[in-house]
RNA sequence: GGCCCCGUCGUCUAGUCUGGCCUAGGACACCAGGUUUUCAUCCUGGCGACUGGGGUUCAAAUCCCCACGGGGUCACCA
């Protein structure tokens, strides 16, 4: 168990609305969500929008969407509000021009002048001489009668940070002590030219001033720490603990991103995967129940999980094994939850209008229960059980079927015996065991193997190679389908 | 290239902190059987890993060192 913190936990998720929900996002939500409500804390949602340029109005709307679908709901932040208001970035720049102006009174911070060409020279010839490239500290030793002038006679400047001498320590929760040595630290950019803050400096800012206990975020961060915490220092605050979550790979095994393909959380919703499902295959990226179970719910998965049991090493995204999941979780509903996963993709996919489904929902269910072992993702039910609904004069026949039912010589025959001898027992309500019992016993007493009755009938009825059972296809479809369907078999496979 | 992180089956992982119970366990995938009228589900079995080398120790996947490999990051992006 994590030793309990002496302060409440206050924990954060602050993405740039830059875009939709990444996969990355999602598991750092959910361990940030996991961890604070394990410890009954708050988890609190920020907006990080101080680059203007980059940020995309309808971003944000579908990152709170994205959020709330997931479950992860946020104690702070937009739409909830708390006593920390606002929760955009950009809103909070008075605090930090505030932070700013003490830090460079204070010495920890000084003006840069030097124009954007000379640092790019700098910077290309620094890697011409494969050097790492950084800030040469041109301006740092300035003195401050001179920078004070130039900064009021209108001369443009940047604000940067006074990295001092000495090493930096990061005692991550993930990975244990991680140790920098200050002088490969740059003296970065807190304040842009113009006035707008970077992020490593509001970052700070803002967790500080939310009194964030602890900050969860993916491992790409760890070298951002350093000066972060050295940020702190200068502002005589103390630094939140920080755990620095392995990434999540590609097939490649570098860092997911678009060139992946499927790494936004919105394009598993549109493709059908079980909600509880993701969330589940999310808590499993980088950490683990007890190396035995794979299915658990959010309520195990809050109480097991602590910080200190997340993986160090990165995890390549297994969509198969995601799929699986979801298959998983698809099994285990019920009809009707079945029934109201599955509606958005049968009307996507013109099988059936809403109308339609609100018409007969038992009708529906009953369709949905020959498809549930069938599919995984809930955009694969309309294809499995569409020949359900197609017109009984328009069943398409796969080739495979078809092929199926032609090597068998006296198939029409068949057909037609064995229709004659169920017709009766359909119009009498014999029941879909019945049913299934009388056949096999027929098809003994005619002296026929299995496939000769049942690969005809499947394909006169479903037009499939495979598929549900039979007679719980011919209970759901009813007698004047079935009958229909074997008619026209008849004749289509002649 | 500098700095930092990581390294158990193809993949996700248990085990590593607190060395022995590990001839390394589970899951996905794959393969083979079983069940079924078929497909799927389900059940059984199989395949399959401690990156390498040195130490320390009675004993190392577990501790130490080195090598190798992979990744992250080096912006007035976040």
């Amino acid at each position: 168990m994590s030793s309990p913190s002496p302060k409440d936990v206050r924990v954060r998720i602050a993405p740039s609305p830059t875009g939709t929900i990444h996969l990355g996002l999602a598991r750092t939500t959910l361990f940030n969500w996991a961890y604070a409500r394990h410890h009954g804390g708050k988890l609190i949602l920020r907006i990080e929008d101080t680059d203007t340029d980059r940020s995309i109005p309808e971003s944000e709307e579908q990152i709170l969407e994205g959020l709330t679908w997931l479950g992860t709901q946020w104690d702070e932040g937009p739409g909830v509000g708390g006593p920390h208001e606002p929760y955009h970035q950009a809103q909070r720049v008075a605090n930090h021009t505030l932070a700013a102006d003490k830090l460079l009174e204070a010495g920890h911070a000084y003006r840069c002048f030097c124009s954007r060409e000379r640092l790019n020279d700098l910077r290309t010839a620094m890697e011409a001489k494969k050097e790492t490239p950084r800030y040469d500290r041109t301006c740092r030793d300035l003195e401050r009668a001179e920078s004070d002038a130039r900064a009021a006679a209108g001369e443009l400047f940047a604000l940067r940070f006074r990295v001092q001498p000495g090493e930096t320590v990061v005692n991550d929760l993930v990975r244990g002590k991680v140790t920098f040595q200050n002088a490969d630290v740059d003296d970065w950019v807190m304040v842009r030219q113009g006035g707008n803050p970077t992020y490593n400096f509001v970052v700070v800012c803002d967790d500080a001033d939310m009194q964030i206990s602890h900050v969860f975020r993916g491992e790409e961060h760890l070298v951002n720490t350093p000066k972060q915490i050295l940020l702190y220092q200068a502002m005589g605050l103390e630094a939140p603990e920080f755990g620095h979550l392995p990434l999540m790979l590609g097939k490649d095994g570098k860092k997911l991103s678009k060139r992946h393909g499927s790494v936004s959380l919105a394009l598993f919703r549109e493709a059908g995967y079980a909600k509880a499902a993701t969330l589940n295959f999310l808590a499993r990226q980088g950490w683990s129940l007890d190396g035995e179970t794979e299915i658990f719910s959010m309520e195990r998965f809050v109480e097991a999980f602590d910080i200190c049991d997340v993986n160090k090493a990165g995890s390549i995204f297994d969509y198969e094994k995601f799929a699986w999941m979801s298959g998983e979780y698809v099994r285990l509903e019920s009809l009707a939850e079945l029934r109201e996963n599955c509606t958005p993709f049968l009307i996507a996919s013109g099988l059936l209008s809403a109308e339609q489904i609100a018409a007969d929902p038992a009708r529906l269910e009953g369709a949905l229960a020959l498809g549930q072992d069938r599919i995984r993702i809930y955009s694969e039910m309309p294809e499995q059980i569409a020949f359900l609904y197609s017109a009984d004069d328009a069943v398409e026949y796969e080739e495979k079927a078809e092929a199926n039912c032609r090597k068998h010589a006296n198939r029409i025959q068949i057909l037609k015996d064995y229709l004659a001898f169920l017709r009766p027992a359909l119009e009498g309500g014999a029941s879909a065991q019945d049913l299934r019992t009388a056949a096999k016993a027929w098809v003994g007493e005619q002296g026929l193997k299995f496939p000769q009755l049942f690969q005809p009938l499947r394909c006169a009825l479903t037009g499939k190679a495979g598929g549900p059972d039979m007679f719980d296809i011919i209970a759901w479809l009813g007698t004047g389908s079935t009958i229909r369907r074997i008619e026209l078999g008849i004749e289509r496979l002649a």
